[in-house]
DNA sequence: GTATTGACTTCAT
DNA sequence: AATGAAGCCAATA
């Protein structure tokens, strides 16, 4: 097992976390996947998900609560639609991260992170 | 081994 | 609000 791959999964393991209605910045992954730093590896690790492993891509968004794909691309307008059949309220592009930004209690990480 | 790239973030214009 | 530079670090070439 690399090291890299084992960071891999701690990330796609917090994203399951977020629960749905909320959104997560990248940078806010990497921290509590224990990567502080990491926001890129964060990104990185997406494109290496497994097809048979379910992660809530869609749930993560830049720090500024945008969509981290350029407006009007077809990754972007997918993510769009994701996000509001589970309940995020998109608009042009963007998410407003103060109603929709997870944040995370002891709790649900713990019971989270024991897997 | 060096160089470039990117699903990022922050700070400065 | 928009844009650009710098910092960042693992993957690629």
């Amino acid at each position: 097992m690399s090291q890299t791959s084992k960071s891999y999964e701690k990330i796609w393991v917090t994203i399951d976390q977020i629960p749905d209605g909320k959104v997560a910045s990248y940078g806010q992954i990497a921290d509590l996947a224990g990567l502080p730093g990491r926001a890129r590896l964060v990104g990185k690790s997406l494109r290496f998900v497994p097809p048979d492993r379910n992660v809530a891509w869609y749930k993560v968004l830049r720090s500024n609560g945008q969509i981290a794909f350029t407006k009007g691309s077809e990754q972007a307008l997918l993510q769009t639609g994701l996000l509001q059949e589970h309940g995020v309220m998109v608009l042009n592009n963007r998410v407003k991260l103060a109603e929709f930004q997870w944040q995370p209690d002891l709790g649900e990480l713990l019971f989270g992170l024991q897997y």
